[in-house]
DNA sequence: GTTTTCCAAACAGTATACAGAATGAAAAAC
DNA sequence: GTTTTTCATTCTGTATACTGTTTGGAAAAC
């Protein structure tokens, strides 16, 4: 018997390999992605190359030029501004139906509230917090917007590690707000009906942004 | 100088000879989309036919197994459930941005609704009916949000390209409906505040799935 | 000094070739 | 007759090679 672990074969390994590099932010905003240097950097060839290319696209962490060129996407404070009204459309509706199977088990939101608070680096918190709102998500049993999710939580991804990278936000205090604000969010899952859900979510994702500066016009 | 509108590259052309075939109903529903004889039939090379399946793929048309071989997307009453519960978080949200901008100029809207009124086939009203909703979404400046709705609509087209194809649905009076919640919704745009368009969208798409019977548990 | 032209290097699009895995039917074992 | 094994076929994963286009800078023209 084989080992029935697969192997990453060589195009999943230079998704994540680039995946890695972008949002770690070894590559600016706007780099050149040329495939012949990064199959050579990766120790593959360019076909690899090119569907890791093709996958982080969708995944909202690369974009095409016109002529076929693969940059590391550009994210305007515009973009921002259009994941937030997203996620206002998605959670809030993802909150309401994922409400009978939370009030149940909301055991995975705990153990992640619990995780938050051991949390060290500001990087771990924001990957922890994009967490806590896809476990609701993962809890309405719709595929699609799991789906839908994971493209914008690219974006967010993307975004967040930029902004933390740059200026030295995510305070203790807004810290503290946090974990006050998934526990209170947590409770609501347990204890309250789905229309309570989706109003305390909406009214989360929707503070969740005042706490960003709307800053950094130019990189 | 050359001719200054590229004809389209083999990738962009298996891709639309393959969604043609598709949508059109020519593949049935779980059929293997093997590379080599798509290569061979298209007059290609396997590689623009690799780059077809990724780009339907992400259209909703096709999917991968898990090793990898790609099939024409088999979708199940659960699935289109799923499509409309996104469709009732997306589009309500769209007409309200898109709201200021209507209420300038609806004449694409109007146009819509004449060319639909001239529609001869079943296929060319379901088509302009999902224009209908696109050109909502369009107009409310979110790039995602029309990205996100691209995935929806290839999902949406296939489902009632079969439906209609093995049912005569669409009959005369729910074409009528159709156009005469159109012309209303037309209305509210060009009249009401962005709050009362969100709501009457809401409303017709809620009502758009009632008179989709729940059928066909297999194919 | 500025603009235009031209060219070499870099890059993506595509074809072809080969290796390894999955598949399904025939053959063997029970 | 049913199950298991075997094996040729088919399919995908990947490498490599070739071609045409894009790009950026050097050279030429002004």
């Amino acid at each position: 018997m084989k080992n029935t672990i697969s192997l990453a074969s060589r195009s999943d390994s230079a998704t994540s390999r680039l995946r890695a590099d972008i949002l770690g932010g070894a590559l600016d905003p706007g780099a050149l992605l040329a495939e012949t240097a990064m199959a050579e950097r990766f120790g593959v060839s360019r076909v690899p190359v090119r569907e890791a290319l093709f996958t982080l696209e969708r995944e909202g962490l690369v974009e095409f030029g016109t002529t076929g060129r693969a940059f590391v996407k550009v994210l305007t404070p515009q973009d921002f501004q259009e994941l937030h009204t997203l996620r206002l459309a998605l959670e809030p509706m993802a909150a309401r139906l994922a409400a009978p199977r939370l009030r149940k088990d909301s055991s995975a939101l705990e153990r992640n509230l619990a995780a938050m608070r051991r949390a060290k680096s500001v990087r771990q918190i924001t990957r922890l917090d994009l967490d806590f709102h896809e476990l609701i998500i993962a809890a309405s049993a719709n595929t699609r917007l799991l789906k839908l999710w994971g493209i914008l939580r690219g974006e967010l991804d993307l975004w967040l590690g930029r902004l933390h990278r740059r200026h030295q936000i995510q305070t203790e205090q807004t810290l503290d707000e946090t974990l006050e604000a998934h526990a209170s969010i947590i409770q609501t899952f347990q204890s309250q009906p789905p229309s309570a859900c989706e109003r305390v979510i909406h009214k989360h994702v929707q503070g969740w942004s005042e706490w960003l500066p709307t800053l950094e016009v130019q990189p």
